[in-house]
DNA sequence: CGTTGGATTGGCT
DNA sequence: GCCAATCCAACGC
């Protein structure tokens, strides 16, 4: 298995974030358990956005946005989840890719075990769900992806085409940032963003409408 | 120091 | 579709 190497990251998220879709995030649990799942959905975040966490400069909560590419960021967020993201650009610039959903692979039994749930759409489809079932929380801020051997992402296979979309729960029309393989029953649902002007009573084909 | 609301989820109407 | 849950970072005074 092939990690992906640091130079992957070192580079604006909007190229990034559609290039790791396919690819494997990898978690070895304290007990030596393997937790895989393949990226079927994600979102990048940019220096100059003012929807990210790295806009208003960085703070303590936010440092390791602004540290080296090929790190993870995980914050704790609506006093119960975590997101995590993939950093991304040099350092000091603050950029990275939210991960927001993936096809769960190894260790599907564990993973129904930190959620609670037994579908496997409900284990990893969403970013609250992705790192819980993945058991990555607050000690995993940080975690070195190319050199590290607590969480890592390997080479894979993309197969479908990658469709896109405004981001869930920004609020911001003008930057279409986020990412997903086509028809991927494990893409989550998301939530709709703000009215953009006019509804489409029924989205006829997919791709472009979330 | 007090207030506000969030890169969400799951349960209920 | 609507909203409570439950922390805490960021910001204003």
């Amino acid at each position: 298995m092939t990690r992906l190497p640091r130079r992957f990251f070192a580079r604006p998220s909007t190229e990034v974030a559609p290039e790791l879709l396919g690819h494997i995030l990898v978690r070895r649990l304290p007990d030596g358990s393997r937790l895989s799942a393949r990226l079927v959905e994600v979102e990048a975040y940019e220096p100059d956005d003012p929807s990210s966490h790295a806009f208003r400069g960085e703070t303590p909560r936010n440092a390791v946005m602004f540290g080296p590419p090929g790190h993870l960021y995980v914050y704790f967020t609506y006093g119960m989840h975590f997101c995590m993201n993939v950093v991304t650009r040099r350092a000091g610039e603050g950029s990275a890719v939210l991960l927001r959903a993936g096809a769960p692979l190894d260790g599907v039994d564990v993973m129904r075990g930190h959620r609670g749930r037994e579908r496997t759409t409900d284990l990893c489809s969403g970013p609250g769900r992705f790192t819980q079932a993945l058991g990555i929380a607050r000690p995993e801020n940080g975690a070195d992806l190319v050199r590290g051997d607590v969480v890592w992402l390997e080479r894979g296979d993309r197969g479908s085409p990658i469709g896109r979309g405004i981001r869930v729960g920004v609020h911001d029309t003008t930057r279409v940032w986020r990412y997903w393989l086509d028809g991927d029953p494990y893409v989550s649902r998301g939530r709709p963003g703000p009215p953009t002007g006019k509804r489409s009573p029924r989205p006829r084909s997919r791709s472009a409408t979330p």
